[in-house]
DNA sequence: GCCCGCCTATACCGATCGGTATACTGGCGC
DNA sequence: GCGCCAGTATACCGATCGGTATAGGCGGGC
């Protein structure tokens, strides 16, 4: 492995566990074994090694959701599709993962925060155009699809949330219990 | 207003915009006005401002959940009254929301996760007994006790995540909407 | 008047922060 | 052999980090 992947791999190491101002570049140059002139060499800036972090990693989840997030006037089958591209992502991404929810909710005015703003801004507006569509099927769903979005966006993460925490398994079963609640609610 | 609440106040300004490791002791200091001495009489340490201000500020959502959550065979009232419980005290504690939400995704050797880990178990917990004594007057809802409270927390904190952005109004109706939606899924 | 204890300020600590000036290395084109 | 350039290391920068030693202000009890 190059140096420059290194230094990706330690940096997303060290602030999945513990957090980007937490985690000095001294620290992340100390754990790929080089030095900081090498880190400034590629990223130029602390900052420009958590944008090509989250620029690199993204794109894998990004090409997933384009796949599946196609809406074909089968509701159930477009969920589960997009459930399951988050949970197969996730899996194979834990770290990054956690790194990137963390940063999602952190504050307004953190770098964490508009690193990841972009990628977030657009997972939502693509599930609101899902859901616009599906309101051309389902006259009922008209004029929620921000809701319906958000809600269903949020549940995906709370259960990726439970399972970076040993508290769920990401399986093909959890993505249709969760479509299934999502749809029907919690008494069927 | 007394120094030690005037430290607590513009500690929480701080961190709710920009985060705990990124807003150092010196800056709350300049921002109530007074010196590090007198901030590290009154909590010790950095660490020990945080856990006070995190103390001081939860007791009022824990008052008013213990108060709305206790199950009396009416599984709609009761969660309205949570959903209630949760608005109300997010649109008193705006900025103490968004910083306790943010910690409660932080990376878990952080010490902001270590700070909040404690009262969100107790609402996970608190949550679950509410659909484990639900499951006995709906038998259908047996086992998923765990999936239910994680799902319904996190639909709350995704609402009140969106108002805090400006993309919702914590109003009356959005209760009823959320339990509504939480019940029956998307569909009626 | 005097002392005591709470509170606060000045001035300082070593360590770490993000970032850089400079020089040396090795491989590649010519 | 020579120049060039990407890549790397040594050593350093001023600023800020969390935290503290010391001393003085000040109100209340006696």
């Amino acid at each position: 492995m190059d140096n420059r992947s290194l230094i990706l791999a330690r940096a997303l190491d060290l602030w999945s566990e513990r957090g980007y101002d937490a985690v000095g570049v001294q620290e992340i140059v100390d754990a790929a074994g080089i030095t900081k002139p090498t880190l400034y060499h590629y990223f130029g800036s602390k900052r420009g090694l958590l944008d090509a972090l989250i620029e690199e990693r993204s794109t894998g989840l990004r090409d997933a959701l384009t796949a599946a997030g196609t809406y074909d006037h089968n509701l159930v089958m477009t969920l589960e599709a997009i459930v399951r591209g988050y949970f197969t992502y996730a899996r194979q991404n834990a770290e990054f993962y956690r790194m990137q929810l963390g940063f999602w909710f952190a504050p307004p005015q953190s770098e964490e925060y508009a690193a990841v703003l972009a990628g977030n801004v657009g997972q939502h507006a693509a599930m609101e155009r899902l859901f616009e569509a599906a309101a051309l099927d389902h006259g009922n769903m008209r004029g929620r699809h921000k809701a319906y979005a958000a809600t269903f966006l949020g549940m995906i993460n709370t259960y990726i949330g439970l399972w970076l925490n040993g508290y769920a398994e990401l399986d093909d079963d959890l993505v249709r219990r969760a479509v299934h609640q999502f749809q029907h609610g919690i008494y069927s």
